[in-house]
DNA sequence: CAACTGACAAAGATTGAAATCTGTCATCTG
DNA sequence: CAGATGACAGATTTCAATCTTTGTCAGTTG
């Protein structure tokens, strides 16, 4: 059986996952994964240079889930009002969906995405470029206004704006009540703020 | 002279700064500040009940002291809109100058800050207060638009929203290239959001 | 000969005994 | 007698010795 007996980088992070799943990612070792997998740690490291970037093709395999799921609301066929407010809700609802099935795992991935800012900025840019397809395309239509800025400049803007419900560095306030109103009334702001006068 | 020889809860918070910009937030002793003011670490038991009570009183001056110097704006004769740039670019402004004057002091202030959440709820709670009675001006002259909100759910968006220019998580942001623009474009779509239609 | 192994050095983490700190309180002092 | 002291117990931190992990590479295997 292939998947079974030949290391490939994909099984790698396989294990890896589970490895990090298991122990956390204080204790969780390339000789752990190693012995995940039968194979010896040396030959982890002939598909990934370091831990570090072991660790850091993981978390981006992770971000890019969510980056995957989003991509479906971009593409549909809705107007783009709805389909912005959709959008973040998405990713709010993906997030906090994400702490509240298995808290311990996502503090785990909140670590690693601690520790690699590259792998993060890289995420950040491809959900500003969703956002900023969403809002051409608004801004095309005319059911946006600009005033003055690019698709590209305003995405930025919402999606700094809409931090508290997808920053893990919020993750703790997102199950206090009420915020389902806060995201309400955040998200009414920013559309008026781009409808078209 | 009353202010070298009583020994004053204000006195203690001085001292506790000094010995904080000195040693650091780990180091830092009830010891080192008894030691500072010539006194047994015994009398300031006396003042405050645990060293936690003393870090939250010393953590709650630093902030008071921004909210102090952004109500000059809220009490301002402008006109609501402007106020309301001018408070978010003062706090983002007041922020930035605290990290770039003396970052150690300020990484201290954060580990501060880090531990006691309900002073920092209470210093958000007054600085969206300060938002509100801004908002509140301009609904009622007309100049805002509420769609169907208070001023106070309007000011916690806005805070919210500006999240990225004033929370200290994000302060190895506030010196990268760009930070103005995208700030200015974030409060501009603020406050298209708010006026009326 | 391409893929893997495992012994190894250097870097980093763990551990537990010793030192320091927190918080209390019986006692002292002006 | 209000306010300050310092000795003390228990909790926490430090530090150095020891053990684990990372990353390499000469050598093995199919």
């Amino acid at each position: 059986m292939a998947t079974t007996d030949v290391l490939t980088a994909e099984r790698i992070l396989e294990a890896t996952e589970e490895v990090l799943r298991r122990h956390g990612p204080a204790k969780a070792t390339v000789v752990d994964v190693a012995r995940a997998l039968g194979v010896s740690h040396g030959s982890v490291y002939r598909h990934f240079r370091t831990k570090t970037a072991l660790r850091e093709a993981v978390t981006q395999r992770w971000l890019d889930r969510t980056s995957a799921s989003l991509s479906g609301v971009v593409a549909g066929s809705g107007a783009p009002e709805e389909r912005l407010r959709c959008w973040l809700a998405e990713l709010f609802s993906a997030k906090r969906r994400k702490v509240g099935d298995d808290p311990e795992l996502f503090a785990t991935y909140m670590v690693l995405v601690g520790e690699s800012s590259a792998v993060v900025d890289r995420h950040r840019a491809d959900l500003t470029g969703q956002l900023a397809q969403i809002i051409g395309e608004g801004l095309d239509r005319g059911d946006f206004a600009a005033a003055g800025a690019t698709p590209e400049v305003l995405a930025r803007a919402v999606f700094d704006a809409s931090g508290r419900f997808h920053d893990p560095a919020y993750a703790r306030e997102w199950d206090q009540p009420g915020i389902d109103a806060e995201f309400t009334a955040l998200v009414d702001l920013l559309i008026r703020g781009l409808r078209a006068a």
